[in-house]
DNA sequence: TCGATTATCAATCAACTGATTGATTTAATT
DNA sequence: AATTAAATCAATCAGTTGATTGATAATCGA
């Protein structure tokens, strides 16, 4: 109640997001195989005039779409998870429990960004958004396996870029395959047992400092 | 030139599996998104009637193409590799050199399991065919895990159900997004890396009997 | 209060799309 | 050769779809 007025009639900026969230909703339910401006336009209580008058073309609708969702993977995460004091371990938690997060919680969000994966073959627009996503992802990971190994918590023989491939690929095809959550747990536990380092087999909190 | 007489106009099967082609190459080209009936007779070089005449609707003509994909998936597979003497390790081979080789010399079927994956969310006839692909091939790879365990080859905490869910993902991750062949290959060298028992590093042909 | 800008909608367009119809051609059978 | 069945096509239909137009209503600055 701070700052805005309220008014009858929504801001255009307003009415412009409402238009994004409601073509988001139509891509989840039907994809874009079944995506139609006037269905967007319905869901947002609107004309399709008023549609076009927001966004020129369906692709500039769905491009917003696109953008809508990469701002949706950067702010949306699991709670954090409470801190071993161990980083490399923390953060592999905080990946599990994200994974089942937007499985749970998020499942149009998953649905959203096979589809729009799907389009960005086709359209270079929607790729430039998306790929940068999974490529931020995956060096993220890589940089986390890296510090896990300069810590001696995950086992010393382990390839940072070839573990972060396989991580984002996983956790890509078990979104894709809509894997159940005993499926996804059983996929955490044989990933854990493989990063933690043999020898060093950590039963408690054990702090480890790098 | 055994049985089948040389005809100016194609029998009814061959018709049939030719439109079937045509809306599969159609598919890979466009996907489902763009994937119009006239396009496919065209492709076909025939007329939409014609087309109509053999498949009543776009979603039966859509279920010969998925029922294609599965015959060729079961059909189409790398050359066997030379064997070892090790049966675990041969099927991880021919496993990793069957990803090569579908990534490489088939792209359109993996572009086209991807577009019927999605597809199959929304239609049960779709999911009643490709979902029976994955589930076979998740339980092939839980047998070969279980036996490499059992061999000694593999290490012996490895859980082959958990470790299968994980490979299968890993691979329809890498097929969705499209690796590139040495992102594959480092994706390859580390899970030989998490799979091989760590003890008993298999220089040559260790010859291990069940 | 008034003019200008912004926002909205009903109506409509032209092109597309899956599917059908009825006639015609081709192949197999008698 | 005559008959029948299978296969093909040109033409067309009814409904859809992205987009436009012109009129109208709401909002805001002066």
């Amino acid at each position: 109640m701070a700052a805005r007025k309220k008014q009858a009639r929504p801001r255009g900026d307003e009415r412009r997001d409402s238009l994004v969230r409601a073509a988001f909703a139509c891509l989840a339910a039907d994809g874009f195989e079944g995506l139609r401006t006037r269905s967007v336009a319905d869901r947002a209580g609107v004309n399709i005039a008023t549609l076009h008058y927001y966004f020129p073309t369906k692709e500039a609708l769905i491009g917003g779409v696109a953008d809508f969702l990469a701002s949706q993977f950067i702010t949306l995460h699991a709670p954090p998870v409470a801190p071993t004091g161990c980083a490399a371990l923390d953060r592999m938690h905080q990946e599990f429990a994200d994974a089942h997060f937007y499985s749970a919680e998020h499942p149009d969000l998953a649905a959203v960004l096979c589809e729009l994966q799907l389009r960005g073959r086709r359209d270079p627009a929607i790729r430039k958004i998306i790929e940068p996503l999974f490529g931020h992802w995956q060096y993220g990971i890589e940089r986390w396996l890296a510090d896990g190994v300069a810590e001696g918590v995950f086992r010393r023989d382990l390839d940072p870029a070839g573990g972060a491939a396989l991580f984002v690929s996983a956790m890509t095809g078990a979104g894709w395959l809509r894997l159940s959550r005993p499926q996804l747990d059983a996929i955490f536990a044989v990933v854990e047992a493989w990063l933690l380092a043999p020898a060093a087999m950590p039963a408690t909190g054990r702090k480890i400092k790098a």
